[in-house]
DNA sequence: CGAATTGA
DNA sequence: TCAATTCGG
């Protein structure tokens, strides 16, 4: 989940419309991880067809996307390529967690447990190789492109940012700030209600941050705002340092001058296997690629194809969904035109 | 999550 | 008509 900066940072509320006419590199394997673990049934079973693969992550990549499209919001998909070595560990940990979530789901249903059962399986989710190929093959058919980084997602997305070949990283995750994206948007999404864990309804809105607006407000250099994450806790040191969150880390980085003076305080009791100065270097220096892209139209045949007769998608839903895709695709049309 | 349906 | 609930695969 890597670095939580919520509470250091107030994050402004945008709405779609803010977002008009914009190309966002959308960080692939965050959001179908998400719907991956959103998108199930009360017990926590996820949508399968009828060969027994997962397809959460199908059915909200074509909604999600063609409400993007409907805004005249442009999604670029990245996924993340070769996982570097810093991950070699935590990768490995995470598997164990979600094995042991997956055995207590399936206890917890047999018992039924529904509820109960719900929260594990949301833990046991797990990305295949063939649900990222599904996908891929769902925005080839839609005419989205996607791009498959050198390493990190993330990191590719904040270089397109820089670059400036698209407007921002859309992410839930903090780490692309770490990774210089100039702009992340928070909270890509229609629905504007989430359920919290006590049965209540919390409003979410997208959000915009700005990272300089982030450096101003904390008062500290983009290098220290990596320091601030490392010692929160990343994707490659996920526990943290014991005893600091991001108040008293945002007090420690303004002590130093130098990362080796930080983390010889005495507060800093380094725990991870991963040095320090690897996972700092690894943020200032990321494998990263210059790749282009392009949006083509959609070949709503191979898109029947793939959710209908390939993943036993309803034909009436899919089809009420391509006939949102063009209106959406006309009308941008027609707004190019009268600019010419 | 987002679409479809329900019900006040 | 619209918020709440259920369905989708």
């Amino acid at each position: 989940m890597g670095v939580d900066l919520g509470e250091l940072v107030e994050p402004e509320e945008i709405s779609f419309a803010d977002l008009n006419d914009k190309v966002i590199a959308v960080d692939a394997m965050n959001t179908m991880y998400q719907f991956l673990s959103i998108i199930r049934q009360r017990d926590g079973t996820p949508l399968k067809d009828s060969d027994g693969n997962t397809t959460s992550h199908l059915s909200g990549l074509f909604y999600r996307s063609i409400n993007l499209l409907e805004k005249n919001i442009r999604p670029v998909y990245v996924f993340d390529g070769k996982p570097p070595q810093l991950k070699a560990k935590e990768a490995k940990e995470r598997r164990k967690k979600r094995e042991e979530a997956r055995e207590e789901w399936e206890k917890l249903k047999e018992e039924g447990k529904i509820s109960e059962a719900y929260s594990k399986a949301t833990q046991s989710s797990k990305l295949t190789g063939d649900m990222i190929e599904e996908a891929q093959k769902l925005l080839d058919a839609m005419g989205l492109p996607y791009i498959v980084a050198e390493s990190e997602g993330e990191a590719q997305a904040a270089y397109m940012v820089q670059k400036g070949s698209v407007y921002a990283v859309g992410s839930q995750d903090w780490d692309c700030l770490l990774f210089g994206a100039d702009v992340m948007v928070r909270n890509l999404t229609s629905r504007k209600t989430r359920k919290t864990s006590g049965g209540g309804r919390k409003e979410v809105s997208t959000e915009k941050i700005d990272l300089e607006s982030v450096l101003d407000q904390l008062d500290i250099s983009h290098e220290k705002l990596q320091w601030l994450g490392i010692l929160v806790g990343t994707d490659f040191n996920p526990d943290g340092i014991y005893g600091i969150g991001p108040k008293t880390a945002l007090e420690l980085v303004k002590q130093y001058d130098s990362f080796d003076d930080l983390m010889e305080d005495d507060k800093v009791e380094w725990e991870s296997d991963n040095d320090p100065d690897k996972i700092l270097d690894f943020f200032q220096n990321p494998p990263v690629e210059d790749t282009d892209f392009e949006f083509e139209s959609p070949d709503k045949e191979e898109i029947r194809n793939v959710l209908i007769e390939q993943h036993d998608f309803s034909e009436k839903r899919v089809n009420s969904g391509l006939e949102k895709l063009d209106t959406a695709l006309e009308s941008r049309q027609s707004g190019l035109d009268s600019f010419t």
